[in-house]
DNA sequence: ATACGGACTTAGTACTTATACT
DNA sequence: AGTATAAGTACTAAGTCCGTAT
């Protein structure tokens, strides 16, 4: 048992700060040698999370750079000198010039009037209208500023991707208990108009810039407490060991906390979505099971041949939409209709169901079970499952992968994990198409020549003519192969245009299942997990056998 | 008993880098 | 060598869940 020097809970406002130079003694070093975390004893009790924890507090964005002499603003055709403020915020705008978001009233209007509320009185006077406003100057001027960054020497791009390197080794990592760890996002939010997904009432909105005084960092007690850039203070500096976050400040749109975490391959981390109710008129309007309403659901005595079909039809989490058509038992059925009946479209379907009784009930039955656990569970099982059904032994690597992958979108499916179908995905489809047409021509010549070639060896006999019909039979496997990995790469293609697999690989499935998986069939990870999915289920590889069962 | 908000976790999109093709 | 495409990373919004205040 380790003596604990310190309450869990430590806090005070720092209205000065102790001025010690140098940035946290990295490289200090627990004394018992451990090289993995996973293989280090379970947490302590009482939620506390660490003993030590030590970093350099936030990176702040660099402050707003006026817009150069000679790109300017025009309001009814004049051109307009813009307060500094004002100016910053008018660049947010004119830097989504060609995003759809500028075309949307709802965020037009946000901006307007959150911009008006940085103008000078004069400038209030003047601009009144956002549609006699003319931000194309600015826009141009951001549009060939990336291009000028694009065309940057080698030479210059380096000296750029050092420079951020040595940021992120100065402000990336902290001490967590003796071990150097990531941190997932240093950085503050840069300030900018707020984009909120789907239908969202605040977008437009301004999202006003971090400052120090913002900030409540958070370390341990003995540890040296990060400098706040010169001129400024943290709001306030605290020792809280019964939490995962470094640094910590509100937003202003939504008024809610936003954090400074580490890396998820850090060791402080390891279907429908449940809803919660929200705030109507704040966010946009999306649901999950306890709370989908009569409208989203119809309800078919009988479609696509089978009995007691229930038709999904909603918005999901990021405003995604969720349609199935689900047979179920009569029981349910019958229920459904009971719940339907006498409701108008908008209302509650689950009246009497919120997601604190769901998840007491689940927590009835299994310990620790919510419909969150239940949701990742279920896509685990799928996932073994389905790899289990489609996997063959015999199958070449290319052939499993394809495997792989079916299993995993089959997962991607039932957790409706959708994407855009990708801008290029014609145009690349129809070029895979050609070259799949290519390869079959070649392999009809291929056949053709091998025919020729034994009609040859047979009436010839010789050695010459034995090694030619060897050769035309090699080459004809080799492009038969090619042709099926071709074929299945387009069926793979097409089948996962619309499925965004790497959600549910990263923050669903049991990585050990697939481990698992290569080891029995000898796929190399490197083709399921690349190099940071590596890193993060570095415990995974560790630890799974071929024989591992979830 | 419910509302609220803090602390994570999940998720899609925008951007960056690597790889494949011409 | 240069460009197109894919893969990977960064970013941050939008969920879940739980504990505490009302």
């Amino acid at each position: 048992m380790q003596h604990v020097p310190f309450p869990d809970r430590w806090t005070t406002r720092a209205p000065s700060h102790p001025c010690s130079p140098g940035g946290p003694h990295l490289g200090v070093s627990s004394p018992t040698v451990v090289l993995f975390w996973w293989e280090e004893e379970k947490e302590s009790p009482g939620g506390v999370k660490w003993t030590q924890l030590e970093h350099r507090g936030p990176w702040f964005v660099p402050p707003y750079e006026p817009l150069p002499e000679g790109v300017c603003f025009y309001y009814d055709g004049k051109p307009v000198k813009l307060s500094l403020a004002a100016e910053e915020v008018a660049t947010f705008y004119g830097k989504m010039l060609d995003h759809e978001y500028t075309t949307k009233e709802v965020f037009q209007n946000n901006f307007f009037s959150d911009w008006r509320k940085e103008m000078t009185a004069e400038e209030r006077k003047v601009i009144k209208h956002l549609d006699k406003c003319d931000f194309t100057e600015i826009h141009r001027y951001f549009v060939d500023r990336t291009a000028a960054r694009k065309a940057l020497s080698k030479e210059e791009k380096q000296k750029l991707k050092e420079e951020a390197e040595k940021l992120q080794q100065e402000f990336g990592y902290c001490i967590l208990d003796g071990h150097r760890e990531k941190i997932g996002n240093f950085k503050t939010e840069p300030p900018g108009l707020f984009r909120g997904r789907g239908d969202h009432p605040k977008m437009g909105m301004l999202k006003r810039r971090v400052l120090p005084e913002d900030v409540t960092i958070n370390c341990s007690r003995d540890s040296k407490v990060p400098e706040p850039p010169v001129g400024h203070r943290w709001k306030e500096v605290r020792c809280d060991r019964t939490v995962t976050w470094l640094a910590a400040w509100t937003e202003n749109v939504q008024n809610s906390i936003k954090y400074i975490m580490l890396n998820p391959s850090s060791k402080l981390k390891l279907a429908l979505r449940a809803g919660h109710e929200k705030e109507e008129g704040e966010t946009a309007d999306t649901v999950g099971c306890c709370s989908l309403r009569v409208e989203h659901i119809r309800l078919h005595p009988e479609a696509d041949g089978r009995p007691y079909v229930v038709e999904f039809d909603f918005l999901g989490k990021d405003s995604i939409r969720y349609y199935n058509r689900v047979p179920v038992e009569k029981a349910v059925y019958e229920n459904l209709q009971l719940f339907v009946e006498n409701k108008g479209p908008g209302a509650e379907l689950f009246d009497r169901l919120t997601t604190a009784s769901l998840n007491k009930h689940l927590q009835d039955l299994m310990d620790g079970l919510t419909a969150k656990v239940f949701r990742t569970c279920n896509a685990s099982l799928t996932l073994q499952g389905q790899l289990r059904a489609l996997t063959r032994a015999e199958d070449g690597v290319a052939a499993k992968i394809l495997s792989y992958n079916r299993a995993n979108r089959a997962v991607a499916v039932l957790c409706n994990h959708q994407r855009a179908t990708p801008k290029t995905f014609e145009k690349s489809m129809q070029t895979l198409r050609s070259k799949i047409e290519a390869k079959v021509k070649q392999v009809a010549e291929a056949k053709a020549e091998l025919k020729k070639a034994r009609a040859d060896h047979r009436s010839r006999g010789d050695s010459r003519s034995k090694s030619f019909l060897e050769k035309r039979g090699r080459l004809l496997e080799k492009l038969e192969e090619q042709l099926r990995r071709l074929s299945m790469q387009a069926t793979d293609k097409e089948e996962g245009k619309q499925v965004a697999l790497g959600t549910s690989k990263l923050n669903y499935l049991d990585p050990r299942i697939s481990v698992a998986w290569c080891k029995r069939f000898g796929v190399p990870v490197e083709k399921i997990y690349n190099k940071t999915q590596r890193e993060k289920f570095a415990w995974a590889l560790d630890m799974a056998g071929k024989d591992f069962e979830f």
